[in-house]
DNA sequence: ATCATGCTTAGCCATATGGCTAACTATCGC
DNA sequence: GCGATAGTTAGCCATATGGCTAAGCATGAT
């Protein structure tokens, strides 16, 4: 199945926690082994490389294997997608923050909830 | 419980889904109701209602009550955590851009899997 | 008062996710 | 060859997610 699928649905799932996070802003630094990445996050290794395994889906990172140590590096590239899609989103959803003003007054006396 | 927790966890899953993502880019032309939210969905009205209920704990929508209609809209900086996070990255990610071509070299002559 | 409309709530179901242990494979260093 | 090292695979478990139906509850229209 589709081993690299960098679509946005799968890019925000694969950024959507702590530990992915904290090892794609680790391999930001420099091209790191597994053991390394899994070191500083307190899981045991076959749980970090199910986690590294969603993002190299993902597309947000490749690996290479060199004798018996993998090690990971960013695909820069990856996040494209994602950024474009949050600054189109942002454009529009400011272009009609002006507009928003009668309907927070809504809210204010409404209050719902 | 927290009804709000924009956390970036929370906020990329909330960003993780289609139907969700639809519902955030209609919301950007105007406010809608849920009813009108749901309708291109094809889905039922219980499970839009779920996902809108996702938005709103990352706090990317409000919603307020009038009358039995329901009304949803953006919160336009509610992206704005993301948006910078992903910026950081992406600087970060560019400044080694340079270093990572030996990396790249590695790949191409290792090819794992 | 009644009925349709627009949510809401409750609860069921299948699959996905995130964590683990145990056991296996493949190097590397001696 | 032998033991330690670095992954890898398989499989279990609990919880979360995404979809549904059925039933409930206001509110607006007649």
């Amino acid at each position: 199945m589709a081993k690299h699928d960098p679509t946005l649905s799968r890019l925000f799932h694969a950024l959507a926690d702590d530990t992915r996070r904290g090892a794609l802003t680790r391999l930001a630094k420099a091209p790191a082994p597994v053991t390394e990445l899994a070191e500083p996050t307190g899981l045991k290794l076959p749980t970090v490389m199910r986690h590294l395994a969603v993002l190299e889906e993902a597309g947000l990172i490749t690996s290479f294997k060199d004798g018996r140590t993998r090690t990971c590096a960013l695909v820069p590239e990856a996040l494209e997608p994602v950024r474009s899609w949050i600054e189109e989103q942002r454009a529009q959803w400011e272009a009609r923050l002006d507009r928003l003003d009668a309907f927070v007054m809504q809210i204010m006396k409404d209050d719902e909830q």
